[in-house]
DNA sequence: TTTAAATGATCTTTATATAGACCATATAAT
DNA sequence: ATTATATGGTCTATATAAAGATCATTTAAA
């Protein structure tokens, strides 16, 4: 990382973000989890955990859905089988399509 | 970090971070847009998003949920005024709920 | 077929996210 | 009210994610 990363996130970005903290936290305190314990079974550290409530977008996703995962909050409000499903179906549509997306190569003189 | 992170991911976490990715992919090339240019898009370079759209565990939220709502993959298949009414729901459910989840100090010896 | 462009992969450098420890405060239960 | 505990914040060391460059391959269009 040459030049210091200062990413700008949009509105979207940062409420999804933070609404999926949110879900994750009422969802741990409706299972009457603490914090240690819920980071302990994802593998995660306190700290990381607090942040990803708090809805850092600095977090990996691998961790946020994990945690996400143990209290509940589904993302694609999905089982397991359909999920797996959607997933085939998004790589046998994605075989269909070019492999590479191509620009035209000039554009049309069209206003002579 | 002392000792070296080796997270491990429950299945429903790799599955659904695979998901998004080739949704993202599949939104991409529907859009006809490079890899390049997306990246651009997004703030990221084009090797963070083979990444996000291959669905690695270890990118950060931020630049996942970015590219995904540069192409139109929603999370929580909400526009902005639902995501938002969300958010405000969650913080109002969390001021509600007890500040700190606390065990229970002594367990009950109910076997004599 | 030829060719220019898009993609996939690898490597290096550097910024930074994370773990872990610590401390202060808030708070639930006694 | 007291007290033990959960939470929130800060700090440091270190593993690592990301940028950017490069190269090979694939592939869509001419």
């Amino acid at each position: 990382m040459p030049k210091s990363i200062k990413r700008t996130y949009s509105r979207y970005s940062r409420d999804a973000t933070a609404l999926l903290g949110g879900l994750i936290r009422e969802a741990r305190k409706e299972r009457r989890l603490t914090a240690q314990e819920l980071a302990d079974r994802a593998g995660i550290s306190r700290g990381l955990l607090q942040r990803i409530e708090k809805g850092d977008l600095k977090c990996e996703i691998g961790a946020v859905f994990e945690v996400a995962s143990i209290v509940g909050v589904t993302l694609f409000d999905a089982d397991e089988i359909t999920l797996a499903k959607h997933l085939s179906q998004i790589k046998h549509k994605l075989a269909l399509l070019p492999k590479s997306v191509r620009k035209k190569a000039k554009a049309v003189i069209d206003d002579f």
